[in-house]
DNA sequence: CTCGCTAACTTGAATCATTCAGGTTTAGCG
DNA sequence: CGCTAAACCTGAATGATTCAAGTTAGCGAG
């Protein structure tokens, strides 16, 4: 029918996770949506299965997130969101006024973004990189204002 | 006497924030420890002024953060730390098993970090770079027992 | 198809960092 | 010396996330 790999329930299930109704619809979720929430997650699941708890969505996003089918973003000083796009090492930008998330491919190459300078002897297997400014919407809006 | 504009209370001057016992003590404190956090920080306080309440270090190490005498790192996942090493964008190295902090200078020269491949229309202000790893300590523990 | 094991789900309470509220003290200027 | 706002205090509230303990149901074995 649908050999594709990347369908949700398949997804799930060739991560040894059980498809159920729930996880499918919050990996969908996740996927439809832009850096979302856990909040914004749960209604998101809520309009397309009925119910779920705010607790089976964190330990589901949990369970995503170790499967390495969500990625899981946490910018400085506020609650954690959720990504479909995995796989690659992309970065964030993030509005200091409203919020909004965008993604930005690595500055470098594919992931030598795992190369500081100087390791210190670290073993390093993920650069985090984040870049904070104002977004075109709230540039506008603070230089007029401003 | 000291004509040091970095001495605690002539930077507390400087920023123009009053110099109370708490507030010199809370500089030293955030100075002399390493990436520290706010309980940390409020017994090192203590150690050198005797009492302070959890409140005034918050609202103290907000003011010098506003001020540029101190600067806050916030690793995704965890609570925030403060260091005295401000002014230059230096990056950090933050081990996964330890919870440890290091220093690692800005990848480029200077700040150009803050040069994403594409802005998305975003004015760029600050680049939050984060590697996440082992220590050296870690490593020889992980690879010892596993 | 049924059984059983355990992942997944549920409700409800707890934790932790941080912030809010409101009242009191005190640094530093006039 | 006295004023004013910054700094401080105690105590309560918030909000994201986690823990606890009991129930349901996916799915592989029989």
């Amino acid at each position: 029918m649908t050999p594709d790999p990347t369908a949700p329930a398949d997804a799930l299930r060739g991560a040894g996770l059980r498809v159920t109704a729930a996880r499918v619809a919050i990996l969908e979720t996740v996927r439809a949506g832009d850096h979302l929430g856990v909040e914004a997650i749960t209604e998101g699941t809520r309009g397309r299965v009925g119910h779920v708890s705010t607790q089976a969505v964190y330990e589901a996003l949990h369970a995503l997130t170790a499967a390495g089918l969500v990625r899981r973003v946490e910018p400085a000083g506020g609650p954690a969101r959720f990504e479909g796009r995995v796989g690659d090492n992309h970065h964030h930008l993030v509005c200091r006024r409203c919020g909004a998330i965008e993604d930005v491919d690595c500055v470098r190459g594919r992931a030598p973004c795992l190369d500081p300078a100087d390791d210190a002897g670290f073993r390093v297997d993920e650069a985090d990189v984040t870049f904070w400014g104002l977004c075109p919407a709230c540039r506008a809006d603070t230089s007029a204002s401003g």
